[in-house]
RNA sequence: GUCUUGUUAGCUCAGCUGGUAGAGCAUCUCACUUUUAAUGAGGAUGCCGUUGGUUCGAAUCCAACACAGGACACCA
């Protein structure tokens, strides 16, 4: 039984003597006519007047209580909505006669209410409301936490995201900035001629990236449905329908591990562009950041903890490359084998030798450069062996058309020139079921719908992706992807309810 | 998955080498008509995460479990 607690019952005992007296603790009849930022700039002369109040001016503001100081016949309430923060003055005398009496002690830090009065500024120089009428909107029976220290308690913080954004407004900012975010990446593509398409979330096959999915049942059809691991494969199909530029924006689902990078559903954009290589993407990209800065309002050079990420420079190299320049691992084992693996083996590396060349020096990189790029670094030539559906170099055969993008020591996007030969991708598929007989439970299964639809040709195309989640922990300088999804992934808590656990018995 | 830290009032936190639980805010009563975390006086508030064990006695020691934070590993 909920609303045991102490405090929520003296509240409970508050609405209930409300509706005694006559106001409803839930009432619809709000007639708010101005947001408090409104009020705070409208009434910005008032200061300047000679009694510093403007009673021939009238406001209805709404919103919480979050500080409540009662004096006797008067008292000063802070009244919080969405835009900001007022200070209300309620005078005895001001008001009906009884009703202040009445009301006082039926309403508490936590409430809704309305008020309607004049601006005034007061003795302390706070731009005020001077309340001729006050109704209380909605009833809060459970008491907010603390008002000095707030909630600081992670797990409450996540679990009951409300109290977050009531109590800590840095969080609602944080919110707002990847709202901003992923609107500006939509305008921006809009903007370039992309289409902004949606594809299936309910894949028969799991495809597009190497990672577990999670499964569910389709009643109807009596057949199990994976959520989806990446929109790739579906996007690949509308270029070969004819759509020269499309996106999407969405949820990717992965059903593993739960980390400060990795949640098990994520957001990310994918984009595919026809005519293009991943030339043109490295180029785009840089744009889109262009963007981002130039309407976010941010400083170039942006704090992340203890970096300074200076977005001003964007810097690229080829991966082998990187590994001396970067990595200082000498020049001349870089494309030996058995070098790298005594190279590795000498500073006590496990190393897997059955590895191959380029399996092997993405070892090196991960261990030795990856953590090295903090300012925006674009990492090209990948080795064939680990990137299986990106297109070979002309050039190189040994390198593929690819590029990641690295910030702040991590990835934020990956990139190619795609694979559109269909029987090479044929093949790929191929392998990729031979790993997965193999013990590789990440391994991609075949598609042979995607590789149809490649063999009706897919004019040579570029694709990107980019984790959204990620991309906003670095603007707004967060280290957990906890602190930028709204509701991150929680274990529940063992139910208290017995009815819960009556239901949960019966489905089984 | 491994290691590590934490879980005490609505919130923020004390509680030492075991002796039956405390502060601040909030809440309740009283006073107070320009306060700023308002102030002054007085009162109430606890499955000390759960389950076991050791002990005359456990918030405290031990074990298991649950949840969470952090680090590492795995993964892209």
């Amino acid at each position: 039984m909920p609303f045991q607690n102490l405090y929520v019952q003296q509240r409970i005992e508050k609405a209930a003597k409300l509706k005694e007296l006559g106001f409803n603790p839930y009432r619809n009849d709000s007639s708010r006519n101005t947001s408090i930022s409104k009020f705070i700039n409208v009434n910005s002369d008032v200061e300047q007047m000679e009694n510093k109040r403007a009673e021939s001016r009238s406001y209805t503001v709404a919103g919480r209580i979050k500080l409540y100081r009662l004096m006797g016949k008067a008292s000063f309430l802070k009244i919080e909505d969405e835009s900001g923060m007022l200070q209300v003055y309620v005078a005895r005398d001001n008001l009906p006669e009884g009703f202040y009496n009445e009301i006082k002690k039926l309403m508490e830090v936590g409430d809704i209410i309305e008020v309607e009065g004049y601006p005034f500024v007061t003795q302390q120089g706070e731009l005020s409301l001077h309340v001729n009428e006050l109704k209380v909107l909605t009833k809060a029976i459970s008491p907010l936490p603390e008002k000095y220290h707030g909630i600081t308690d992670k797990e409450a913080r996540y679990r009951q995201r409300y109290l977050d954004l009531i109590m800590n407004s840095e969080v609602k900012k944080t919110f707002i900035v990847r709202s901003k975010v992923i609107s500006l990446i939509r305008r921006f593509f809009e903007e370039k001629g992309f289409l902004e398409v949606e594809t299936p979330m309910m894949h028969p096959i799991a495809g597009g990236a190497n990672a577990k999915p999670f499964v569910t049942h389709h009643n109807a059809l009596g057949i199990d449905r994976y959520l989806r691991i990446a929109p790739e494969l579906y996007l690949k199909r509308l270029i070969v329908g004819g759509f020269e530029a499309v996106f999407e924006i969405n949820r990717n689902f992965r059903n593993e591990g739960m980390d400060a990078t990795h949640n098990p559903e994520f957001t990310s954009i994918e984009f595919y562009w026809a005519y293009k290589t991943y030339r043109d993407l490295i180029e785009i990209t840089k744009e889109l950041f262009e963007y981002l800065f130039e309407h976010l309002d941010r400083p170039k050079k942006l704090p992340y903890g203890e970096l300074e990420i200076d977005f001003d420079k964007f810097t690229e190299i080829g991966l082998v490359d990187s590994l001396s320049a970067i990595g200082g691992v000498p020049a001349a084992i870089v494309n030996d084998k058995a070098k790298i693996i005594a190279y590795l083996k000498e500073r006590n590396f496990s190393v897997n030798e059955k590895m191959n060349l380029g399996q092997l020096q993405a070892e090196l990189f991960d261990e030795f450069v990856e953590a090295k790029l903090i300012n925006p670094t674009f990492i090209t030539d990948y080795p064939v062996e680990i990137s299986p559906l990106a297109r070979r170099s002309d050039a190189n055969p040994e390198v593929t058309e690819r590029f990641e993008l690295f910030i702040a020591g991590k990835e934020i996007a990956n990139a190619f020139s795609e694979l559109n030969d269909p029987v090479d991708q044929y093949e790929r598929f191929k392998s990729q079921i031979d790993a997965k007989e193999c013990g590789d439970d990440e391994a991609h299964a075949m598609d042979e719908d995607y590789v149809t639809a490649l063999s009706y040709g897919m004019a040579p195309t570029a694709g990107e992706g980019i984790g959204i989640d990620r991309l906003v922990m670095m603007l707004t300088n967060q280290h957990s992807i906890r602190d930028v999804l709204l509701f991150p992934a929680m274990k529940p808590l063992p139910s208290t309810d017995q009815s819960e656990n009556k239901i949960q018995e019966e489905d089984k």
